[in-house]
DNA sequence: CACTAACATTTAGTACGCTAACTATTAGGG
DNA sequence: CCCTAATAGTTAGCGTACTAAATGTTAGTG
């Protein structure tokens, strides 16, 4: 393997693209959300969950990749927002069922303006945001191993 | 503009994409940085500093894409491990200069294996990579504006 | 049926990363 | 020159994100 004569050259770093990219877009989705009271994390939890309510705080963690420690917290300020309930399951007390409330469910029509609106800021076009999704989802079957 | 059937579908979303990504390729490099004492941001600082040392905050913060009030703690922490020292600048007090010690600069001969044990380590061509890092520099373009 | 191992979530502790407010220094205009 | 505006960093406050340790619940085994 040959990195080239500086492998440690900032500009040529993937780590740094992809850290500084995934900021950048996050900062685009930040005035859009705010008018909801919604951080981008917190807003990719309601994604999951308009797909499927209610779920564990384990599901959650699986399908967005974090840690539960991470999502914890994250769910009670849901919670504290309106937007979720938490409430142990009846069947397994260890389980959390994290549901949408009627608010939470009534926001996705709201929401649906947002990837339009981001897509629009960011100016690419769909054909390349397509590609760089796939280029994505092989750094994530990449690490996932 | 056309978005599809579901606008809102998580396995869709760049932005999901793009910060699972980064923490994934994060976590690559923890375990490379853990001996040394650093954290994937500072390691950014460091890249930046073996490309040009002293150098003042507010041109780090440039160079990495990160407000002051981030570099500013970050710093500290990298001048209490001993890699970096902080001065204010005569010509201009305002100023601090960052400037590496010299455990800073000989971390660099330790660190240039790191990028080839992340690159094995992530199973990705280097083509893959690279055609990445481009349509990554795009996004970078795109929110830059 | 008690005991222990496995499991699900929470808490504690550290380090980003952002906005807003604050401090100190320098530069510019009347 | 003085006064104000601009500039450079720092601090405070909030919300992630991670590891490790703690808590409480269930399941499995002798």
């Amino acid at each position: 393997m040959d990195l080239g004569p500086d492998p440690l050259a900032l500009d040529r770093q993937v780590c740094f693209a992809l850290s500084v990219a995934s900021r950048s877009v996050i900062a685009i989705y930040r005035p859009l959300l705010e008018p909801h009271g919604l951080t981008h994390p917190q807003y990719l939890v309601l994604l999951a969950l308009w797909e499927s309510s209610p779920r564990s705080v384990g599901e959650l963690g699986r399908t967005l990749r974090h840690e539960p420690a991470t999502l914890s917290p994250m769910l009670k300020r849901l919670e504290a927002l309106g937007y979720v309930t938490r409430r142990r399951a009846r069947a397994d007390e260890r389980q959390l069922e994290v549901e949408l409330t009627e608010a939470g469910r009534a926001l996705r029509a709201e929401a649906e303006k947002i990837p339009y609106e981001v897509v629009e800021t960011l100016g690419m076009s769909l054909a390349e945001l397509e590609s760089l999704h796939k280029a994505l989802s092989r750094v994530l079957a990449a690490t996932d191993r």
